[in-house]
DNA sequence: AGCACGTTTCCTGATT
DNA sequence: TAATCAGGAAACGTGC
């Protein structure tokens, strides 16, 4: 059994051995990066980074950037302040970049680093909500970080739906709600759910309501445990079954009663009182149009984890790797919880004639920024344009 | 109040 | 067979 000093000595060479210089070894990344929106308080930080505190320099940035060196010495911290015993720790772990760190589930974080992983995790994911945090709330970039760190960043203390991928955080993401509520008007189903999305004074608070509602309904079981592409998908039969199989019958059983004819029809199958709340409380500010949302996501790789890719990042070109995922955090934005994949991606379809985005034939899920899409190339999210 | 805009909702039919 | 795409039609919510 090694002690927590012969650990710190261990830890220490191995700091040693790799970055044998003093100054910090700042990746490039760390120089240039620039955070359009919340970058206020960022610049400084970066620029803090070599001073060290009592700490470490590694608690001045966030995660997602701190270096192999800067994960060793924050490990080592934990290990110091915790006792903990160095020899029970694979040094192979320890020996990641902040990027690879954050994409680490909860459980991997248990199975890499033993009793110390749940510390750790812990640790870690208070460090990313404390500098994920946006200066300019009233921006609408920072809004869907905003959201997107709320959607993503509450959700890993329920380790049943984590993956070992990193992204089981995503597989969270509630899908076929609207219909749900839809039905709970008429049997009153969900109520605590649709409580907290009407509830909310703006999108943007949403996310620990969805969390919550995580808890408070029987959503978990609707849950779906897979991703796509890598680990199955919802368009796997399976998946959609298991995720719409009480909107289904109900739809079925609407639809069985009365054929509708062309367009929206008004809505009806409200409860009074929902219908009085949310025509009450509806004064969304504008700005923040879909194809917006859709950017911000894309220009925040280390948010967007599994929902969605650039598949040609200099031309523009994305795709949807969780599209019910995407549809669904767009929903929670527009406070509309039956949106779906269907429904948004008929409003993208809106945007080519704008030329807000191009067709790509011929690939599922993929879209292409147009000439009027602005805000999404390297140039300008680095100016923070 | 009325209009424009940007969706949202639902649909049919085609394609993958 | 089902998911997705394409686009028409009309309703809706919001800002002006």
């Amino acid at each position: 059994m090694a002690t927590s000093s012969e650990l710190s000595r261990i830890l220490n060479n191995a700091n040693g051995a790799v970055y044998p210089t003093e100054l910090l070894p700042l990746p490039p990344m760390l120089h240039t990066v620039t955070f359009p929106a919340s970058g206020i308080n960022k610049t400084a930080q970066l620029t803090d980074l070599s001073c060290g505190h009592m700490l470490g320099p590694w608690q001045q940035v966030n995660p997602v950037y701190w270096t192999k060196k800067n994960v060793l010495d924050w490990i080592e911290y934990h290990v110091e302040d915790s006792k903990y015993d160095a020899s029970l720790l694979n040094m192979d772990y320890c020996y990641i970049d902040g990027v690879s760190l954050c994409q680490l589930s909860r459980e991997a974080f248990l199975n890499m680093y033993g009793d110390l992983g749940e510390r750790l995790y812990q640790n870690l994911e208070r460090l990313r909500l404390k500098h994920d945090i946006p200066c300019d709330l009233s921006d609408p970039l920072n809004e869907t970080y905003t959201l997107l760190t709320d959607f993503l960043g509450n959700l890993p203390q329920i380790p049943t739906f984590l993956n070992d991928d990193g992204f089981g955080l995503l597989d969270t993401v509630v899908v076929g709600c609207a219909d749900i509520k839809k039905e709970r008007d008429s049997c009153n189903y969900f109520s605590g759910f649709s409580g907290d999305m009407t509830a909310l004074s703006d999108g943007y608070e949403s996310g620990s309501s969805m969390s919550d509602s995580h808890h408070s309904s029987p959503m978990g079981s609707l849950m779906n445990p897979s991703s796509p592409e890598s680990t199955g998908s919802e368009s796997d039969p399976e998946y959609m079954e298991k995720q719409f199989s009480i909107n289904k019958s109900f739809v079925k059983q609407e639809r069985g009663v009365q054929k509708r004819g062309r367009g929206r029809p008004p809505k009806i199958n409200r409860g009074s009182d929902h219908y009085l709340e949310t025509k009450k409380s509806k004064h969304a500010p504008r700005g923040t149009h879909l194809w917006e949302f859709i950017r911000d996501i894309l220009i925040h790789p280390e948010k967007n984890q599994g929902l969605m890719k650039w598949e040609d990042r200099r031309d523009g070109v994305f795709k949807f790797l969780k599209s019910e995922a995407v549809a669904q955090l767009w929903g929670q934005k527009k406070k509309n919880s039956s949106m779906t994949y269907e429904k948004l991606s008929r409003a993208m379809r809106y945007y080519y004639k704008r030329e807000i985005l191009e067709r790509v034939d011929g690939r599922r899920l993929v879209y292409k920024f147009g000439k009027n899409a602005s805000g999404w190339k390297l140039e300008e999210v680095s100016l923070g344009m």
